[in-house]
DNA sequence: GATAAGATTTAGCCGAGGCAAAAATAGGAG
DNA sequence: CTCCTATTTTTGCCTCGGCTAAATCTTATC
């Protein structure tokens, strides 16, 4: 049907509106011009064609929505920079923090073929390496543990990071230096009252980590 | 300076003249045109933008030639190419005659970064699946052992298979499935007139090789 | 209910890179 | 030297996906 003149742009749209409402914000015009470094007025310009194309709803100042084939293209995409991202990473050894901003560009050249042929080698993996789950061949996610932010452990609690949710290379760099990979088992010594930082222990490592960098680690249940 | 707006068109006409230059046909329009897929209006509307970018020497109805910028151009997206077609046939495993098409989009995408990483990964390897040579960084050929086609061959000679030349699938399957790859021993044992078939025998097993097939095969002297 | 502030959409524009049809040129045959 | 044919270029057009500025809608506040 409206089989392959989907762009990039339609899938870079397609994936941030998802990314969007999947982190429980909505997905409204100025997020997505924002998110893409775009115009108002070029996002209403796109939301407009991916509604004609059927691929998400939308009414005129009411915010959009993804149709379910919108959303297959999206997860099709999500999928395919996250495995990106973990082929960049585990088999051409690529610092994490440069792997986002890569896969970005390469999620769009990845054919089934080669989607196929990355998992296969990386044994149908279901995160990436920033603890965000992939999705299926099939589009579905695998369902994970209940998480939450470090910020919010009590103090002596230990838990296992989760995922790392910040995109800025700066900061993950950071986080990584500390040992915040997902896995790794961090315990809370000491919290400050009024969103202070929190003095933490990784890997037998006392560490002190502001409560904006504590927020952007999710953590579960150790084991 | 004219550093980044070089776009995928333009790195695809740079690829594409360095390539039929580099195989010793002149890159005239129709050429760059019928490669490209391309109508020679648009064929003749980008070259004179290269042109002015001064990526390519070109006097209207003289054909053209890379500038000194342009060739570096060229061959770093060769090379990005055919480091691509390495990774996708050898870590991940896929079959050498999907891997060129699949190159040829990734190429583009690929920075600085993941290029090197690829080739620290691959061992900084000098031919790619189909036995092309592949530019190192600083834009230099490996020299290569003199080559001639298989169909050039004496009755009674061996000779080592040094590069493939035939972009088609289903010939590269067919080529691939005798064995005929790069560093395979090959004899001839018998050879029709009038450019007619061969008689070769590959792996301890006789085959017989129509000439145009034979041709597309370039051998070098064993060991 | 009126209004100001902020978000969204419309209008009109641009450059990249395609196309088809028409015009111009090159180069070989006579 | 002239003409015919094949190639190349020009012309004029189109779509995609951006942009700014202006208009419009929503909503929170009085």
């Amino acid at each position: 049907m409206q089989n392959q003149d989907i762009t990039r742009a339609h899938q870079d749209y397609l994936k941030t509106i998802y990314l969007l409402q999947s982190r429980g914000e909505t997905a409204n015009n100025s997020a997505i011009a924002q998110t893409l470094s775009v115009s108002p007025a070029s996002a209403t310009n796109m939301v407009k064609r991916l509604a004609e194309a059927g691929l998400i709803a939308y009414a005129p100042y009411q915010g959009v929505d993804l149709t379910p084939e919108g959303l297959r293209i999206a997860l099709k995409v999500v999928r395919r920079h996250r495995l990106v991202e973990l082929l960049l990473h585990e088999i051409l050894e690529m610092p994490w923090d440069l792997v986002h901003s890569e896969a970005e560009r390469i999620e769009h050249a990845v054919s089934d073929e080669v989607e196929d042929a990355i998992a296969r080698k990386l044994g149908n993996p279901s995160v990436d390496p920033h603890g965000d789950p992939i999705p299926s061949k099939d589009g579905t996610l695998a369902v994970r543990a209940a998480e939450r932010p470090l910020s919010e452990l009590l103090t002596g609690e230990t838990a296992s990071v989760a995922r790392v949710l910040s995109q800025d290379g700066d900061r993950l760099r950071y986080l990584g230096s500390m040992g915040l990979y997902p896995g790794t088992q961090v315990t809370v010594l000491e919290q400050s009252p009024f969103d202070g930082p929190l003095v933490i222990e990784v890997n037998g490592q006392q560490r002190i980590l502001a409560y904006a960098m504590a927020r952007s680690v999710g953590v579960s249940s150790s084991q």
